[in-house]
DNA sequence: CATGAATGAGAATTCATTCAT
DNA sequence: TATGAATGAATTCTCATTCAT
């Protein structure tokens, strides 16, 4: 039902391109006629923005994949925005989708659910707010550090993602890419936190 | 002429949205037939791209601006990410066109003509270059080092833009923009310059 | 349905000349959308490749009267090409979209559908096989006889259908016609057959 | 001049195909303005026309090379139709331009001028006339023995150009075409001239 | 002789959507 | 739940032609 109307809109999207995915195709692709489709979904906009939803939940469990491994704040910092990146990546047409695409955010305003981005981004703010707390990351404003971290690799994923980097030699440009992601990493040393928080500064790291 | 199809398409895309802006409207909106756009642009794209370099010209003379202001390296560095940003959130539907939206790049690839934006680009990356060689910044991969500048910024104003920090109550958001921007610069600190250009390394700065 | 679509299309065929006949006058002429007629057909050619179709299987019933009349083969021979004219001047639109006119061979080699023709050449061929067999024919190259009777007959067609006549003045042109025809029957006199078949050589024609 | 244009216009016929040959392409292609046409042609069919008097001229010359060469009545009229053929397979476009395609036959009509092909007409019928004369051919009604000659090597031509005969393999089709012409001959036999040529008329051909 | 500018008409096609059944 | 039929609106683009200059 819902499930094989998006699969067949993702194919869709990837096979032919974005502007080419109609309803009529989608509907076509799953052998229905396309009033069907809208028994489901109220609107073409409501199949975007339920693809977007799956990205979202795809993207989170790859990020939740931090938690629990005994990663040390530091590197759970570090790995957060490489994992982002990979997902971008991967998943070319969810990440326009999710972070691109115009008409996505006129449905989220539309519906007016914010959740489900979200969910997301305080992930990643907390992460942020407990690195500053652990002393990996000097203290600051969270939110601003945390739509550094984000800008800078959105902003990495979408010049990719919109072909804007073709001036780059396509096999140099993942290492450009991991490059300017250590840059990144830089602005934000690990510090000896300002007060040790819940008695954790140890040993380590002190030589920073 | 070209001018006036261009300014009623950019007239369109501000009051009506890309998507609505045809040809038909724009012929409309000028008081000609649809025909008479095809005596002056071959083609519905080739009105973008006219556009988009317009765009570029005025990115190029805002950024040329650092030029000859008696900046030192570091200044002209640190300024180059602001007036970016500044252009993108003055200017968005211009940013869009030439940084974002898809059928601009899918027209730079038909034509092969990539010079528009690389002109900007390699100012950029001459910026970076020189701020390396003044000890203005770390030594290290210019071309990375430039991507991670221009991904931090273009991160920042595409989010903005394609409406993707809701979250961000809006009066705050110029001021987390702004903070975000100081955590993107620290990651590129100044430093004693491997090699004194032109007399300059002094003793400031010796504690980072 | 698809017997309206097509039927209109004939007529605007007849009457505004095949130029003049778009999917919106077919659309208008039937009372419905341009788009209605995209649920019928895929194509403005897919239109004349069913009307093409129905003139086959005219074409075909037509023809198909030669058998079990008790016909010799001589007989068969003659009135074959007879029968041919006689569609062809009856439904000159019909002969025209199919033997004459460009759009319908693209269309036919695009589908790669060649079947629609052949049923009709194969039983011409074959009726020519029979006569060769018969000694209602000189024996020889069935394909060249075939090929030979055909032209004839189209010859005649096309050249009146497509207004190259106009220097036989029209009362006279059946008749011009008739005639040539018997000059084109000439080419290909009975004989003795090589091999009597069904004992038929009688003593007839032994003068020829 | 009108030369040039003529020239461009069959050169697009050729590579681009005649729906795709406008005035506007025409124009571009000799480095003129659409309007420039204009004042050479009146019209776009005027072009169409001039072209095909162009053809006329050619297979007049071709055709003209039967004279005086010392043939023999029947050589002549058997040439005839090698030439009619020969010129059609080598210069399809003419051919379609002159016997085939609608709007050359309008524009004729409209200007009332049938005498370009007439002249061709004649040339034939005259040749017909002659061999009817010399026992090169049974006496009968010229006018349909032209006419059946003409339409036989037209049906093969026309049928060929306009693609109708894909079901006969490519490299057989000259075999077939000159096999098809022999049976054409057959139906015209030579004859012994009824009266010997130059002191005729009497009681011959008594056999029929 | 030729341009440049523009018209006006029309082309095929595609789309999201609706709705009675 | 799904279809089949249809709408209505729009899309880009192409064309022959005209005409003042």
């Amino acid at each position: 039902m819902r499930e094989r109307i998006c699969s067949a809109a993702m194919d869709l999207f990837l096979r032919e391109g974005f502007e080419r995915t109609s309803i009529r195709r989608i509907a076509a692709a799953i052998g229905y006629t396309p009033g069907a489709i809208y028994s489901y979904f109220g609107d073409k906009d409501d199949i975007l923005y339920a693809i977007h939803e799956q990205g979202f939940a795809r993207l989170g469990l790859l990020l939740h994949t931090l938690d629990g491994g005994g990663l040390s704040a530091r590197e759970r910092f570090e790995r957060l925005g490489e994992l982002y990146l990979r997902f971008a990546f991967e998943n070319p047409q969810y990440y326009d989708l999710m972070f691109i695409k115009d008409r996505t955010a006129k449905k989220i305003e539309e519906l007016g659910q914010w959740d489900v981005g979200l969910d997301t981004y305080d992930f990643v703010r907390a992460v942020v707010r407990e690195s500053m707390r652990d002393g990996a990351l000097p203290t600051g404003d969270v939110e601003a550090a945390t739509f550094a971290l984000w800008a800078s690799v959105h902003g990495m994923a979408s010049l990719v993602i919109r072909s804007r980097c073709k001036m780059i030699p396509p096999d140099a440009l993942s290492t450009v890419v991991a490059e300017a992601y250590r840059w990144t990493m830089r602005a934000m040393p690990a510090q000896e936190p300002a007060h040790p928080p819940r008695a954790r500064g140890r040993v380590r790291r002190s030589g920073r």
